[in-house]
DNA sequence: GACGCATTAGAGAGCGCTCTCTCAACGCCT
DNA sequence: AGGCGTTGAGAGAGCGCTCTCTAATGCGTC
């Protein structure tokens, strides 16, 4: 238990400690003989750095916050977003030799977590992941001064890697369009949240410039949701042709809503969703979808992040989006 | 970007170092006036503890790491059991004031790091996420000498929280036999996970006992081996009538395939998965499943790690597993 | 009124590391 | 040969906090 110092390091080979923390630390200016006889000391010690005390001494973590905002519960518990987006950014943070600190932002008792923890210096950097765009933490954390970034677009001050959601909803209208669908609806995501007030927008203004009328119907990501939504807008109006659902989760529970209401897709209903997750090449018919490359995305917001740790750039990313053209549409 | 320290906290009160430390931690032994003044000192230089400074004191770091075997790229990208699992033990950790460190420990590479990172003393304690029964990690970690917890089965030497997959499994395919299905294949997830081959093991012992010759498959717990073993199966095995998938997502890989060969479900051939992940409330049949506690399980394995802690026992958990009939089985 | 015993505040020695500053050693130039 | 620059090693002062130990104070007891 009693883990090694440096000092016992630097007793063992008969040097200072401060030569053995320069070989520790790869300084340039240190005598071979020297690094050797301080290497062969750590090793016969199983000697590893003490973690707090270095971030004592340096004023330096070494560590990035992850910060995911957890829905309520029950919605969405699995997520395909969510572990294809924390995968990847871990993966590229601990490529760049940053610990990741994983930390929920649901609840407001979360959101005080999270600024506390910043606050108290654990991190040198944050990655804010969908979080809601009335969310007041970006704010808060911004202010602290420390490389910032999000995942999505969501606070003027944070900078930002986002998909082309206006873009991509666009694509996804016209093409239904083009398929000679007339009464087109939307399904949308929580509208606090900026990625699916754009993708709205996307849709109304493709739909008003080729002078078709909006079909609206609200949803909040979740397949249920989209199952519920589907159900409402079946019956409102129940001659339409056409649904693009805000995301794939939510398409996918408007195919079931339609599967149970008899209704053929594509012949009947044409579905699009958006994000092109992974289930979107098993559902019945294949999901025709907007592909948003998670994982390019994860990269370069962890990259953004590592830039400005290095006195980078903070100019917001713009992915571009891109049809998918499977069965449903 | 100056924070304050205790000492101009304590300047600003007019008290000792002693006395913010003891009211900052809560003792009792300190005067409600002392308590007070030191308080709205806090608050109007907006203190907050330095972490590091803390943890090299106290010897403490209250953090813990969550580890999960990252699958080589391309495998489960989206893997439902990841977000629903990482979610709710961030969840509970957090509530009990833990801070998560989350790591991949997919390539040899990220298990150096976790292992080297361990051993930094930058975590009291450790959660193991779907580990390979292979993996050297686990036992390298238990020698390390602190609390340690895996979730689901994997190292004699780490206490556990496991599903029943033996049961799980023996519970499918009975439920198949009495259906009147006779040919029952499975498709197994890799086999150098202990989950797999108890799964395996669940169908093969009740196929055995009641007379009936296994057909295996082998697939890796993603869609597409699931997809690809059906394929394989179907060429192998024309008449069979029912298929046990070891997890969903395979079962989800069937389906689809079983589609694509004209086969209906479950009229020609029934299908059963494990898990019953979300997306099995959306499939086409929607799917019959064990089902596997995901957010107990999380819950059940944080809770051990944190009895651990306390120097509760490290008893091994085994949470019951369900039969969950849909129209696929 | 002196004494002992709680009770509570203050002093200060670490925790293990980094990093500046100092100093020794060793050419090299004039 | 003496002075100077350069390179590399050692000393030790922090980093901000905790926690033990000591001192002071108040109270009850005989």
């Amino acid at each position: 238990m009693n883990r090694p110092t440096l000092e016992a390091v630097a007793a063992r080979a008969g040097v200072s400690k401060s030569s053995v923390s320069r070989v520790i630390n790869g300084a340039s200016t240190v005598a071979p003989s020297i690094r050797d006889v301080v290497l062969r000391a750590v090793r016969e010690l199983g000697y590893v750095p003490h973690a707090a005390a270095r971030n004592l001494a340096t004023r330096r973590t070494d560590a990035v916050a992850l910060v995911v905002s957890d829905p309520p519960k029950g919605l969405v518990s699995d997520d395909p977003m969510f572990s294809a987006v924390v995968r990847q950014a871990s993966r590229k943070l601990e490529a760049a030799g940053k610990q990741v600190v994983l930390m929920l932002a649901g609840s407001d008792d979360g959101r005080a977590r999270v600024a506390q923890y910043v606050a108290a210096g654990h991190v040198d950097g944050v990655v804010l992941i969908s979080m809601h765009g009335t969310d007041t933490l970006p704010a808060t954390l911004a202010r602290k001064g420390l490389p910032i970034v999000s995942l999505g677009r969501m606070n003027p001050t944070v900078p930002y890697v986002d998909n082309d959601n206006l873009g991509g909803a666009g694509l996804a209208v016209r093409h239904l369009l083009q398929r000679g669908r007339r009464r087109i609806a939307t399904i949308t995501g929580p509208l606090d949240m900026i990625a699916s007030q754009e993708r709205l927008t996307g849709y109304t203004t493709v739909m008003r410039e080729t002078g078709h009328r909006s079909i609206v119907a609200l949803g909040d990501f979740t397949r249920i949701s989209g199952a519920d939504a589907m159900r409402q807008v079946l019956q409102d109006d129940p001659g339409l042709d056409a649904v693009f659902a805000a995301n794939d989760l939510m398409a996918i529970g408007a195919l079931r809503t339609l599967r149970e209401a008899g209704r053929r897709v594509p012949d009947d209903v044409a579905v699009i969703g958006f994000d092109d997750i992974e289930a979107a090449l098993y559902t019945a018919p294949a999901l025709t979808t907007i592909h948003s490359p998670m994982t390019d995305w994860a990269t370069a917001t962890v990259n953004l992040l590592l830039g400005l740790f290095d006195g980078g750039p903070d100019t917001p990313v713009l992915l571009p989006a891109e049809l998918v053209v499977r069965e449903s549409a």
